[in-house]
DNA sequence: CTGAAAGCGCTTACAG
DNA sequence: CTGAAAGCGCTTACAG
């Protein structure tokens, strides 16, 4: 404690927890402990604790905090693209609810990508994240691996993946690809085709929901289905319409696997004088910006990726804590938007 | 070393760089020094210290590394909203360049509020992070207060605001504004609506391009301004547009400070019959998805924003290092994009 | 160019 | 319910 000048000093300038004990007058353990709010210190040296800390400006240091505890205030979200308004609402969600809780999050960008999801996920764990929140259950044996040795608390996002164990918060993207057929084959059409952009794993299981109702209805001969490897966007919307016009001329209605492909045809379709339904039915999904002031608007399902992320963020905070969490999957649903475009 | 079972141990079954020093046969500091890249260390050495590191497959703490050098590779980066592309744009180009440099990235939402913002500079400044990015230069002597006393280098973003000092990265708002208003003047149009939303600093720099531009052209009392202070949308576009009809009705273009508006009012112009640009000259600005397919196809001004993140990046990744940074205010400049809207 | 010692600011594990 | 000691895994500052 000798303040002497010959000693080699470091210190950071920073208050600390040492200060904060000298101040209220207690060890700096009970001042951990009390900040920390757990019981066993007694409510009035909290109160004097707390007074302290506030009256210093007291901040704990997280790099601290990490390395004794061995672990860390961070939290780990992995998904696929920025670029893509579906992941951004879910991120903004996931934020809202952890940032008040006390957790920073670590973003990490897979571009729908195996390896770089494995690359990701290996320079976000030597972070020591407390929790983890992934897009999807489809993921290469080494991801998985390093997920499971990581041992911590971890959350999927966007589909159920019930099977899979663990926890999960989404809804079943079959199912929605499923009604959203339905919802066409309900209006009178017949040829129903199905067009896909960026063939990640929910795009695949949105087709394969459009492939279940048409088999339903007696109609499995009548599959077609168009897709890109590109990624979604509206001007690749016009030209996969020109394709499906090209390929299939008696098609009725489209199933687009994403609204901006929507979009971008009923916009071609503008330009080209296509009656919009009349001569062809367009539906969309995910309900993005826009859908609504499409001409006509755009039918579409509307996903809650906002809800996915509050709620798996509330998930992964109780299993941080140690918390049961029950139940483990969450099926959030989804709604079919009727516009006038069908 | 002895690792008797009456010793207190709280090891984390981790790689350390003591484990790492074991197996090069060197000393714990030669392992820090050769894997930061300090030179001091020779180069025979550097070699067998990173096989070892790699044949133990070594990840360095960074907890443990940012307590004991005050310093953290963390990365605060302040937006106003996520759900505007342009910060989504520039958030993504900033990880582009800081990931792979072996930053990690803190986001702040700041929603566009002074308090906001406030209150996300301290949270953030509590992990220690050990640079800063921040949108535009317009900010409470508080949040100012707390940039400085940090001491940590700071790049500014999406503004030019060399007279802040500092350093800084982006375009002049105003004079953006006034190259497209210098357009619709070029194009003949003599009654030029502004029309904005969400009336943030660089709205507010665009609409003084917008003036300055009328003002040169001698039609300074031609000024018609119309703005909401809800956050931008197509719905809120459509909504003005009609706001604009209704309120000044000789208009023959306008200007809206977003493309979002834009395009709705592009949409809603197209259900009324009303033609584009015949009857109405419109134009947007920030060229966002989309702009390109509408009927017309907008007019717009191209913004560098992905740019403007990768050369931030790169700026403070200097500062950060203690290289010198010259100039210290980047002007990346932008393009008036004209399409058949106007 | 290399290293032994000390310290960063917390929390864990053990005692009382 | 409270605390003294040790330790988390690194880097700094000092020596040689």
């Amino acid at each position: 404690m000798a303040g002497s000048s010959g000693r080699r000093t470091r210190a950071t300038g920073r208050v600390t927890l040492a200060d904060v004990a000298r101040e209220a007058g207690v060890s700096p353990i009970t001042v951990s402990r009390a900040l920390r709010g757990e019981r066993a210190v007694a409510p009035e040296l909290v109160a004097r604790v707390q007074a302290a800390a506030t009256a210093l400006g007291y901040v704990p240091d997280p790099a601290a905090r990490a390395l004794a505890s061995a672990r860390s205030a961070n939290v780990a979200v992995l998904i696929p693209k920025l670029s893509n308004t579906v992941f951004v609402d879910l991120l903004d969600a996931v934020q809202h609810t952890l940032v008040p809780a006390g957790y920073q999050t670590l973003i990490g960008v897979t571009h729908y990508d195996a390896a770089t999801e494995e690359a990701v996920l290996r320079s976000v764990l030597a972070h020591r994240p407390a929790g983890l929140i992934v897009t999807g259950s489809d993921r290469s044996a080494a991801a998985h691996a390093l997920i499971r040795g990581s041992g911590l608390p971890c959350v999927r996002v966007m589909d159920l993946g019930a099977d899979e164990g663990g926890h999960s918060v989404g809804f079943s993207q079959r199912e929605a690809g499923r009604a959203l057929t339905q919802h066409l084959l309900d209006s009178g059409r017949r040829r129903i085709a199905y067009v896909a952009a960026q063939l990640d794993p929910r795009t695949l299981e949105r087709g394969e929901g459009y492939r279940a109702a048409l088999a339903q209805a007696g109609l499995a001969d009548r599959v077609v289905q168009v897709s890109s490897p590109e990624p979604s966007s509206m001007a690749l919307g016009g030209a996969l319409l020109a394709r499906v016009l090209r390929e299939a001329p008696e098609t009725d209605a489209i199933f687009f696997c994403n609204d901006d492909l929507a979009q971008g045809a009923l916009l071609a379709a503008l330009r080209l004088g296509m009656a919009v339904p009349g001569r062809l039915a367009m539906a969309g999904f995910n309900d993005l910006p826009g859908s609504d002031q499409m001409v006509p608007p755009l039918t579409t399902v509307a996903t809650p990726r906002r809800e996915i992320g509050t709620q798996a963020a509330q998930m992964l905070t109780a299993l941080m804590r140690g918390q049961p969490v029950d139940p483990p999957h969450l099926d959030l649903g989804f709604e079919v938007v009727r516009r006038a475009s069908t």
